[in-house]
RNA sequence: GCGGAAUUAGCUCAGCUGGAUAGAGCGCCGGUCUACGAAACCGGAGGUCGCAGGUUCGACUCCUGCAUUCCGCGCCA
């Protein structure tokens, strides 16, 4: 039997043990309070935290400590009287009380290996939760302009970006994965004239090369199509190209088709997809920018100095002014952006999430000072933000700043042609946001245990080459079989592996819950290692026949919880290797 | 100068809303296969958590100051 047909069986309890534990402690409290030991219950639940130390439990609390000074009691004295009057239960085997006041938990056996036969009858649900309700929330990554290639801060972006929309979705939310594309602004005309100049046979260093102009050999590759009159296909419609070196417009737009087209497929290389795709340019044509303005007019809170109209956003706690109508008449990036968040707003989503990078750090306070400034009932600190830092590449012991196809930057393609698509995902997701990332490319590339995707992938292919076999000697029914005797799952290494198998929803809760997708990263290479350790000290395939069903379903388990966590990563979770 | 982020073992990094003797991988030293995949495992050495104060039962974690690195600071996006 397969874990998905596992999964029809009866709803069990799926209340996890750090819950359970704090509903117990708090009934034990409410006791004392009736007994007049304490003078009320704390404010929130009590705390309930995972000892590192293996001797000090499998939980432990800090409330004696907490409660001791009001009390008027001595914290160890307490603590003997919480568990003294702690409900009977067949969580708890037995508690100490350590140090200052510590409360040790140590969990039932049975507690620990049932969580085998939780994972198989969930399957891919196990570690998901509803704590989202089905709530909206959309979250805008990427958003790169049409004027290149990715680079890898782009690929950061959408790592982060997509594994945090999985993570929301684990937990219950409806998710909107956005990418908002610049595609009206002054940039787009150097990249245009840029395109001219290459069409006219002018390189960088030709005294007529535009200004800002866009110096990558992949300019050249626009002209040439642009002058072949080749067609592209990009979004809803086909664009070919006029071969009029005169019409900046129809270079234009050929020229964001070109780029448009490459960025997509660059994220489907990527295994990122997006529900939609918003563009600048949709806000002029619709009237929303000008309506900006006109609000934030009526509102007060602009002036006019040079020429040129400026947003008060010091009152908005920004350091200093900013202009919005430049005197030659345009509006500068932020009004179409305040416009842009405006329309999300009205689109419902009282929950947004901005993934970018942390250059473009302070854009925040303009943007919810212009929200603000609308006065239409946004929330101060709406949209939320995640910034990640810069990545730079190491290849051979050295930085990598060229690539071929920019002539500057490296690029996303780059990466996923030096090291695949998991790996990059992997890497590009597995450290803080906040931290900078060295992508170290022959790590990247390393097929042994200093790579941690290959580690953990092993380990996913591991258990499905035992299970493999395991169907080879005596069909599929072992792993069915042996939940009736996890009991047996009683050594070390086999019971660290069970407990790490059950922190896998609080992980996700966790990482949803931070928005820090590296917390499944580092989660995935602790759980592989258990496994690991587990599988060399004890073989599954050999022994009492009972033992070995109940091993068999703990690899199932492991299986599923690995395969389910990379799945929050964008990352496979190959059969073989 | 102002704002943001960072500073933990030789290297790359974790450390959950303050919790017990600060963890992992790599690297280094030493062990484990006539094999359920050794792409693995086991053991060892290695740290004044940038510095100095403060808060408290308790600080890598919170507060203040300082130092260093990175990123922003345009009528660019």
């Amino acid at each position: 039997m397969s874990p998905r047909a596992l999964a029809t069986r009866v709803d069990r309890d799926r209340m996890t043990m750090k819950p359970e534990l704090a509903a117990l402690i708090t009934t034990a409290l409410e006791q004392l309070v009736s007994q007049g030991v304490l003078a009320g219950l704390p404010d929130a639940a009590p705390q309930i935290d995972r000892p590192k130390d293996p001797s000090h439990g499998d939980l432990s609390c800090n409330i004696a400590m907490v409660l001791a000074k009001r009390a008027g009691i001595a914290p160890r004295d307490l603590a003997t009287q919480i568990i003294d009057t702690l409900p009977d239960n067949t969580l708890i085997d037995r508690c100490d009380i350590a140090g200052p006041g510590f409360i040790n938990f140590f969990v039932n056996a049975s507690h620990h290996t049932g969580v085998v036969r939780t994972i198989l009858e969930s399957g891919s649900d196990y570690g998901k939760s509803d704590s989202g309700a089905g709530r909206q929330v959309q979250v805008e990554f990427v958003s790169a302009n049409p004027t290149g290639p990715l680079h890898v801060g782009h690929g950061r972006g959408a790592a982060i970006g997509d594994s945090l929309s999985r993570l929301l979705e684990a937990t219950g939310w409806s998710v909107q994965r956005e990418f908002y594309y610049n595609d009206a602004g002054q940039q787009i005309n150097n990249l245009a004239l840029s395109v001219q100049a290459r069409g006219q046979g002018k390189g960088p260093d030709h005294p007529d090369w535009p200004a800002d102009g866009y110096q990558g050999g992949y300019i050249e590759d626009v002209a040439a199509a642009y002058m072949a009159g080749d067609s592209v296909q990009a979004a809803d419609r086909e664009i070919t190209g006029a071969a009029d070196l005169d019409d900046l417009d129809a270079i234009r737009e050929f020229a964001v088709a070109c780029l448009r087209r490459e960025q997509d497929q660059d994220l489907q290389a990527f295994q990122v997809v997006f529900d939609k795709y918003f563009l600048e340019s949709s806000l002029y044509d619709s009237g929303a920018v000008e309506e900006t303005v006109t609000t934030l007019q009526a509102a007060g809170h602009t002036f006019e100095d040079q020429d040129a109209l400026w947003l008060r956003t010091t009152d908005f706690g920004d350091d200093k002014d900013r202009v919005m109508r430049k005197s030659e008449g345009g509006y500068t990036y932020f009004v179409p952006d305040v416009a842009y968040h405006h329309n999300k707003w009205q689109r419902g989503y009282q929950r947004v999430i901005n993934e970018q990078g942390a250059d473009h750090h302070s854009t925040i306070t303009r943007v919810r000072a212009g929200l603000q400034g609308l006065n239409v009932g946004i929330p101060e600190g709406w949209p939320e933000y995640v910034l990640h830092q810069m990545v730079t590449v190491m290849r051979e012991g050295a930085e990598v700043k060229l690539s071929k196809r920019t002539g500057g930057y490296v690029t996303l393609r780059d990466l996923i042609d030096w090291v695949g698509c998991d790996a990059t995902r992997y890497f590009l997701v597995a450290r803080a946001p906040t931290s900078q990332l060295t992508f170290d490319v022959d790590l990247a590339l390393a097929r042994s245990n200093e790579n941690p995707v290959y580690y953990i992938q092993y380990a996913h292919a591991r258990c499905v080459s035992v299970l493999r076999k395991a169907t080879e000697i005596a069909g599929d029914a072992h792993v069915s079989a042996g939940l009736a005797h996890l009991a047996r799952l009683d050594e070390p290494e086999t019971l660290s592996l069970a407990i790490s198998l059950g922190r896998f929803p609080e992980v996700v809760a966790n990482a949803a819950e931070r928005l820090e997708p590296h917390d499944v990263a580092n989660y995935l290479r602790e759980l592989a290692a258990d496994f690991h350790s587990f599988y060399n000290a004890h073989k599954v395939l050999e022994g009492v026949p009972e033992t070995m069903q109940a091993r068999l379903a703990l690899v199932a388990a492991t299986r599923q919880v690995i395969a389910s966590g990379l799945a929050l990563l964008g990352v496979s979770a190959p059969d073989a290797m």
